[in-house]
Formats: structure tokens, C-alpha cells, sequence
DNA sequence: TCGTTAAAGACAACTTGGTTGTCTAAACAG
DNA sequence: CTGTTTAGACAACCAAGTTGTCTTTAACGA
């Protein structure tokens, strides 16, 4: 069709070669630091819990999955030290689940982190070629609310 | 630490974001053209067997996995009608696995969306700019080829 | 040539992390 | 007070990885 200069099929792998890198670097990093036993999914759990807690559900909502998947990541973080449920006294169906000290550490820790990387791809790259990079992907990525779905969005039949 | 225009946890998301909205576009515009079954792990299975054949093996070592995850995949292939295996005569330890008509159709169609893809990208935000957006990429990521770990890489512990 | 080594595929058991469906308890709205 | 909604738990199931073991076959070296 067009005379394009890259293959279209390039595109896709090349956001999630990035997104890839980026995430490895992370937790290479954080292991380093103490965080071993952290995956990839368990920072956006995280990131969904806040610093101000979540139940189970409200993570689900956040994360666009089920409440009972949603509960099932919550057990592992808890098992893992990062979280923490107690009942709610207002709602006694509820269960707020908060992060503890280690993940509050974790998720500060991994800004902190996050933040050096785009600093050695803005040194790579330059700070304008970075901004602008971000600036193309805001344009063409339509929502905002990260889907830690991905195991079974992309492979589940 | 540094006045960076972006948090670093931004630039993730958006690359994770990109990659998810064309994949999604792919399969929308594959299901709508027959298609249905198809799943984004499969596509990334299709491409490592070619067009010209591949054993479990070749295709686990190519895409980052085990023999055995390679060979469910490749089962799972098989079911929906994309690729069959046949034994070698040469060496009769193998088992290739070809695509059928419509596995070589689904790829080739796939090819062809992933272009449009582009095109649209490129209309909307430019040529330059698609084109330096795919040139930062190349730069920053460091491998080639594609790992279908995704799961197992996001979720596991 | 023979015996060891390596490779391919199959099978089993297990882990993660999704899903849907069902159930109970609690809150809330009429 | 009653009916609806919501939170959470439990069970069954599925997809897709993992490791380990096994058989068959090929390749290779002494």
C-alpha cells in the first residue's frame, strides 16, 4: 500500500520490547534492593491499592478484572509482606487492604526507579526525542487506566 | 531528582498502552474478517513456526519458552484448525509443524492490518514522527526477538 | 563399530492467574 | 420491613507457563 519505511508489524514489538526492557530494568534494580519476590504484576496491584488502600473489589474495578482476581492477587501480596487486609468498621462487608511499610517502600522505590530510567533514555536519546515519544503515545493510546489483565488477554482463548 | 516534564512511570504505560491498543485493533479487525479464535498469543506463535515449518523446539527456543509450553501452544494451533503436524522422514524424532491454508492466511492478513495500523498512526501523527518514534525504540530496546513468556514474565512468581 | 551423549517429543504434576457461578452477610432504598 | 445491591468467599474450571522424567532416535567420538 503505502511505501512506508518500516514493516507495520515492527510497531507492536517494538512498544513492547520498550515496555519490556523498562520493566526488567526495574526489577533487576529493585532486586538488588531488597524486593526479590516482587513480579511485574504485583507493582500495578500495588499502584491500584495506593497509599491510601483499596478493597478488593475497588482493585478489580481499577485494574479491569474480576473482584475474585482482584482477591486472589491481594492474598499473594500479603503473603509476600507488601499488604495487609483488616475489616472495615463502618462496612463490616468490607475489607480494606493497605500496603504495609515494605509496600510503601517498594512502590516509592520503583518511582524512584522508574524515574532513572527515563533519565538514561532521555540521556540516550535526548530530553526532546523522550517528551516527544510520550507525547505521540498520549495521542494514539486511548485509555489511561492500566489492565493488568494480561496474562489472560493474551493468551486465553 | 531531575526536572523531567513526565513521571518515569508514565513512559511504561504508554509504551504498554500503545502495544495493547494495536494488538487490540489487529484482533477487532481479524475477528471481523473470520478470524474469531484467534488470540494475540497465537500470532506471535504463527510467526515463530513461518512459512516454512517448525518443530516444538525451534519454536520454544525461538520465542523464549520450553519445548513443552511451545508444544501446548502449537496443540492449541493444531485445535483451532492454524497449523498440523506431520513426522519427518529424515530425522523421524521430529515433528514439524506446518500452517495450514488458513494459518498462512491469518498471518499474511495480520501483515497487511498491522500496516494500515501504521498508516494510521502515520496520518495522525506524521511519517517523521511515527518514523522517530520506531528510531528511539530500536535504540533503547536491546533484543529482537520476541518473547511469548508474557504471562509467565507479568504474573509468576 | 559400538557406546555414550544429545536432542525431540510426550506425559505428569504443579503453579499462577485469570474466568464464571453460587452463596452469605451486610448495607441501603423504597 | 422488604427487596436490591454490594463485598467477600468458595468452588470449579481453563490457559499457559514451569520442572522433571521417560522413550525414541540421531549424532558423534573412542
Amino acid at each position: 500500500m503505502t511505501l512506508s519505511a518500516a514493516a507495520g508489524y515492527e510497531l507492536p514489538l517494538l512498544l513492547f520490547g520498550g515496555f519490556r526492557a523498562i520493566i526488567d530494568e526495574l526489577h533487576g534494580e529493585l532486586a538488588r534492593r531488597g524486593h526479590q519476590d516482587m513480579r511485574p504484576a504485583h507493582g500495578f496491584a500495588m499502584q491500584a491499592i495506593g497509599f491510601r488502600g483499596a478493597t478488593a473489589s475497588e482493585v478489580g474495578r481499577r485494574l479491569g478484572i474480576s473482584k475474585q482476581a482482584a482477591g486472589k492477587t491481594i492474598e499473594r501480596l500479603e503473603a509476600l509482606g507488601y499488604a495487609r487486609r483488616a475489616g472495615d468498621s463502618a462496612d463490616r462487608r468490607r475489607k480494606l487492604t493497605r500496603l504495609t511499610p515494605r509496600g510503601v517502600e517498594a512502590l516509592a522505590l520503583s518511582a524512584e526507579i522508574f524515574d532513572g530510567i527515563r533519565d538514561r533514555w532521555a540521556r540516550t536519546l535526548g530530553d526532546d526525542r523522550v517528551a516527544d515519544l510520550e507525547a505521540s503515545l498520549r495521542t494514539m493510546v486511548p485509555g489511561e487506566t492500566f489492565r493488568l489483565d494480561v496474562p489472560g488477554w493474551f493468551g486465553a482463548s
